[in-house]
DNA sequence: ATGGTAGTAGAACTA
């Protein structure tokens, strides 16, 4: 089973870059965050004439998440359930062949010094109870998405400036650990130990991806069941040096499961 | 360079 993951900072325009990958790499499943579009105008039919299922919520401008499968996807819902805001255009799951999905695109913080920041930082406390709620760490359960964090030093190009972003600095990192001490595994750091591999790259960095200053921001987390059984993780740099394309870029996972 | 570019918009906001 091939998962994969992708920001697409608007779905509509990165349409031509989606359909290649898709036809080229074949997942089983893609998540999808920053579709920026309301759901009368996502473009399923185009999903459709691929061959492949699309569940999605979104909004004008902004957010907006997906979930693209070769098969049905079942249980399917959206946003958190904890009585606080539901955010349903940041978190979409459902199971795929008794694998179960979460895809969110966390929010990013903007600034330290911004009330939105201290939101994200409660946004992976609300995560790790969502999951601590509807799954148990024995079963197959994936978390996938732009998780708005570069958990680790070799996670971003240059650690010393960067120190202090809302993506890169020793608070947000526990927050994103304390999710993933609930039973996660960073399946791309298990089959790539290596430094310099990134997932996201600021279109305002001109040779951003020649000069390797990337950040790697999207994940691919599984728990042990699943983890075990993973057999590959790739970043294909490729779609980020296309022209039109994401400042984000794919990130897939292999499986040994049926 | 506390800048830069891109997306949705059709100005200003988000990243």
């Amino acid at each position: 089973m091939k998962v994969a993951t992708f920001n697409a900072n608007s779905i509509r325009a990165r349409m031509p870059i989606l359909l290649d990958w898709l036809a080229k790499h074949q997942p089983d499943v893609l998540c999808v965050q920053e579709t920026k579009v309301p759901d009368d105008s996502f473009p399923a039919g185009d999903f459709e004439q691929a061959g492949y299922q699309v569940v999605f919520k979104g909004e004008k401008s902004y957010n907006g998440v997906a979930i693209i499968s070769s098969g049905e996807l079942k249980d399917v819902s959206y946003g958190l359930d904890d009585g606080g805001p539901r955010d349903e255009t940041r978190l979409v799951r459902g199971t795929y062949e008794g694998v179960h999905i979460v895809n969110t695109y966390v929010p990013q913080g903007r600034d330290v010094k911004l009330p939105v920041y201290k939101y994200k930082l409660e946004w992976f406390s609300r995560l790790a109870k969502f999951f601590q709620k509807h799954y148990a760490s024995k079963e197959k359960v994936l978390w996938c998405g732009d998780l708005n964090v570069a958990p680790t030093d070799i996670d971003v190009h240059d650690p010393k400036r960067l120190l202090g972003h809302v993506c890169f600095n020793p608070e947000v990192q526990a927050a994103f650990q304390s999710v993933v001490e609930w039973g996660f595994v960073d399946v791309f750091r298990k089959h790539h130990p290596e430094s310099g591999q990134y997932t996201f790259f600021d279109y305002r960095s001109r040779n951003a991806v020649k000069e390797g200053k990337g950040w790697r921001v999207d994940h691919i987390l599984a728990t042990r069941p699943l983890a075990n059984r993973s057999t590959d993780a790739l970043i294909d740099l490729d779609p980020r040096r296309l022209p039109k394309s994401s400042d984000h870029t794919f990130l897939a996972a292999e499986f040994d499961v049926p």
